[in-house]
This record gives structure tokens, C-alpha cells and sequence, in this order.
DNA sequence: GGTTTATTATTAAGTTGCTTAATAATATTG
DNA sequence: CAATATTATTAAGCAACTTAATAATAAACC
């Protein structure tokens, strides 16, 4: 078979796996709580646990996203059972965000979750040579610079980047 | 550096292209008609092109959302003048669907946006061996079987499964 | 100290891309 | 022809945001 054709292929095998994440962005699952949680509210759970203490708007900042938005968010957790608001002490503007008991729980499913598929990942990556890693970890590198070339604009497109 | 590492880094590389993604899905783009549009729009368009003359239910089906979505989404597009409906002939309850010459236009320039995404890769995979291509394809073949797997439930989880 | 300005959090309303449920119209089948 | 099925649309709702407006507090200035 031949290199050109080869590449083909495999460009349709990403855009096909990059669907798939796409489409997996809504789904929710139970972290070992009981609540069926949506992949931002756990997303959003392990920023709190990660910046333990923060405010809303420093959390903001952490997630790329605009107060209001994390405002909203928080506020769901809290009457989840999952997040902890409070005011900071000497300090009657800001709030300050915690994970309960139950967050902390969440974290954890979460985390663990995150350790299988590393681990389905690593599992994998044993079958194959140390030349091959190192080219993967190399690909995936270019894959990322070029992705965020894209993204800051330098291509000639208005309002986006690509998909690759 | 040991393996274990490097599979640790490469993982984390992996994750971030993921959420580079999902990030990218909301943004919108200008396909050569001066609309900008979002990703779900040229999705529909695009599919709307492959399979023209398809009523709503058809389209519904080969996007796997439902035929509310798409009824929605091509009147949206209808009004921005992109698609045509009109009712199959010698049936009044079918609409069907079909491109404007805008539309058209739109969906080239989505391909060629495509096309351009593609060149990026290929020059990129122009600067590896052969072994490293068939070990890529093959890395790439493996996680789309692992993904579709988890997607469809032999991981044991309630209703989610991983971004792997 | 008091006034202005800045920071911070919240709320209301809007958007996108769907979903479910209800409705209406047309086809098909018995 | 009546009952059933197919098809499209609409209304309402949800998730995860956004922008704009509001309200409260803190900091800076004179």
C-alpha cells in the first residue's frame, strides 16, 4: 500500500476518534456517590478539589470560563451535596469554594476512573518498541504545537482553528 | 527516563489534544458564503450534501439525533439560506432536503478546510519511517476498538465511559 | 472620613444543540 | 372506510455556557 493512501486511512481513523470524544462529552456517570454527574460538574468538582479555598472568580480564571458560569455551577454542587461555599474570613465579598465529604468521594471515583483508562492506555503502549514510543510522544507533541498554532489564529480563517 | 514516564507524559499529552477538542466544538467559521457557522451547522450541511433528496427522518438516522433536531436544524439553515426543502413528489407528508447554490458553496469550503487540516498531518507524517506509519495506524486502530468497546458498555460503569 | 472606583458574586435573559412529549397531517393497512 | 403507522413540526426543557445588569463590599484617593 502505498504512503499516500496510508495517510488517508489514518487521518480518518483520528477524525474518528475525535468524533467519539465529541460525542462522549454528554454523557454522565456515578463517581461512587449516587448523583449521576455531568462531565462539566465533575470537571468542575475536580478544579474545587485541586484549588481547595479559591474564590469564584479565581476559579474562573483556573477553568477558562466566566464567573457567572462558575457561579451557576458551584451553586448546582452545593445543592448536590458536593461543594461547600463560604465566605473568607475578614472578608464579606468573596466565597470561597470546598468540597464536602461527598465531593471529595467524587473526586476520588473520578480520579480512579481516570487511572483505568491511563491504565487500558499503558497496557497498550507495552506492546510496542521504545522507538515507537518515543515517535508516538514526539507525534502527539507536533499534533499539540500545531493545534495550538492553529487555535491562536495563524491560520487564514476568521474564527476558527482546525481539527487536528 | 524509564517507560512508566514516559507513558505518564504521553497520556497527559493525549488528554490535552482531548479537551483541545471539545474546546475547538464550540467555535464558529465563515466556509466562504460570509454566514459564520457553528460546527453542528456544517455538519448538517455537509451531510445534507452526501446524501441529497434524504427526508428529515433519513438525515435524523444517518446523524443519530432525532428528527426534531434535524427539523430544527434545517429550518435554521433554510433560513439562512443554505438548504431547500420541498415536499418529495407524489407524497405530501416527506419533505426533502437539498442544497442552495450557498449551501454548496459552503459545503466546498468545508472541504477544502478539511483538505487543508489533512495537508498539515501528511506533511507531518512525511518526516517519519514507514515502521513508525504502520505503528501509528495501528496505535490508532487499537484505541478506536478500545473507545467503541468502552462506548458500548463492557467497562463497568452506570452510563459513561472514557476518553481514552 | 467620605467619595469614587474597582472587585466580586449573583441573577436574568439569551444561545446552541440537542431531547422528550404532544400535535397534526398524510400514508398504509386491514 | 376505519384504524394504525409514518412523518414533520412545535413547545417546553436541559446543559453549559455567554453577556449585561445589579448589588454588595473593598480599596484607593483626596
Amino acid at each position: 500500500m502505498d504512503r499516500k493512501t496510508e495517510y488517508g486511512i489514518l487521518f480518518e481513523k483520528w477524525m474518528r476518534i475525535m468524533n467519539m470524544m465529541q460525542e462522549r462529552e454528554s454523557w454522565k456517570r456515578d463517581y461512587g456517590t449516587g448523583d449521576l454527574l455531568h462531565p462539566s460538574e465533575i470537571h468542575t468538582l475536580q478544579a474545587i478539589g485541586e484549588f481547595e479555598g479559591t474564590n469564584i472568580s479565581g476559579l474562573a480564571e483556573k477553568l477558562g470560563i466566566t464567573t457567572s458560569g462558575v457561579s451557576q455551577m458551584s451553586r448546582r454542587l452545593e445543592i448536590k451535596g458536593l461543594v461547600e461555599k463560604m465566605k473568607r474570613p475578614g472578608n464579606d465579598k468573596e466565597v470561597i469554594l470546598g468540597l464536602t465529604e461527598k465531593g471529595r468521594t467524587a473526586c476520588i471515583g473520578h480520579e480512579k476512573h481516570h487511572q483505568q483508562i491511563q491504565l487500558l492506555m499503558n497496557r497498550e503502549l507495552d506492546n510496542y518498541s521504545d522507538e515507537c514510543i518515543v515517535f508516538l510522544s514526539r507525534f502527539l507533541s507536533r499534533v499539540e504545537e500545531v493545534s495550538g498554532d492553529i487555535a491562536s489564529g495563524k491560520e487564514n480563517c476568521r474564527d476558527e482553528g482546525g481539527a487536528l
